[in-house]
DNA sequence: TAGATTGTTAATCGATTAACAATC
DNA sequence: TAGATTGTTAATCGATTAACAATC
């Protein structure tokens, strides 16, 4: 079965409003409560999770721990998953002291830039610059499965590029272009500009 | 006529794509182009343009020049907007520091954080982190329409109707939540961590 | 048992796309 | 004029929501 994209778009978020929950003591939470948490109708939720197996008991609701561990599996989140930067200026450097990759399980276990002069630069505790051409052999051999894209817009395509050609399928790209995809990988952007350019539409 | 979100959405990335094409000599181009450009069908782009105006020629497309500037009004990105960013702390500076808030026409002119150790602090030139008690005040005489949310998740949603309070209409926010909305206020939130959790799903 | 809430189907709603007359 | 492409309507597609039998 072909489960819509925005499904799973949503299903991160359950994660994290059921890790929430888990802090207090409540065991249980109904379709109703998370949707008030989440601003999201019960009816949606119940629908989303359906997709992936019946995980709550009528009349009582779903088993907190039960259905984050459940959603843990289902978006693989059960393991920890290696990254690769690319691109080592203001931006890269921003992304890589990023604190909130590392406890979700997403470790930057390589650096990247074309910048000759910057290769063998330390980053932090076992990461050093590299060069873009050493890119695929360090994916290969670091078990990398996810690369991140903080290059110049003018950039940003190749380098998407070269990664789809070493073989990486999941790319989070921080450059403003709107990428060309290749068959079988996944692209998120992240652009705050953008982001603040369609909020502008509704202030005076 | 109320125009949907989605096309508000869609609305920056047409800017992007025009400025693009104008620093090359096209000068017209068509739903087509501007399509493979940004993966997206032609006829959506001539629907999202048609709520807003006519702009094209029959036969031969947009005039490059005049579509961005009447989107760029319609965004009403033709002047500068003011912000102010609350959680001075690691991701706070790296928000500070990002280079692409400048260009696009947003100012960060005011910084805040709780803790009265780091009040007093210059982050940069004409840039120095205030008391978050000063809030309302500085917003309404710095002529601030912009609230950047970089505070722990725990204190996020007090941030951000604190903002609401004082008369922000758009927000920012990179905090690691779902926050609940206020009427009349638009939030875009920034989650680099959700994007990566619902790529996972589609790797092995 | 009575009350509550799930899982799922069918109805609704909204967004995307195809098609084409208008016209540059 | 012939060719191309817009603006817009109607058709299609897909996602959300309401409703309710099943059942804890």
């Amino acid at each position: 079965m072909e489960i819509p994209e925005v499904v799973i778009l949503r299903l991160p978020m359950y994660v994290r409003a059921l890790k929430q929950i888990n802090k207090t003591d409540f065991k249980l939470v109904s379709s109703q409560e998370l949707g008030k948490l989440l601003s999201i109708t019960p009816a949606q939720i119940r629908k989303d999770l359906s997709y992936f197996g019946r995980f709550g008991k009528q009349g009582r609701g779903y088993n907190v721990n039960y259905l984050l561990d459940e959603l843990k599996q289902v978006l693989k989140l059960d393991k920890q998953w290696n990254a690769c930067i690319i691109g080592i200026g203001t931006l890269g450097r921003a992304i890589i002291r990023y604190p909130g990759f590392g406890p979700a399980g997403f470790d930057i276990v390589a650096a990247f830039d074309s910048n000759i002069n910057l290769v063998g630069q330390p980053i932090r505790k076992g990461l050093i610059i590299q060069p873009i051409t050493e890119l695929c052999s360090t994916i290969k051999t670091n078990n990398v499965s996810i690369g991140i894209v903080a290059v110049p817009a003018e950039n940003a395509q190749a380098v998407i590029d070269s990664l789809a050609s070493c073989g990486v399928k999941a790319i989070l790209n921080y450059a403003p272009i709107s990428p060309f995809t290749h068959n079988g990988i996944v692209i998120r952007n992240i652009d705050p500009t953008l982001a603040l350019q369609s909020m502008t539409y509704y202030l005076d």
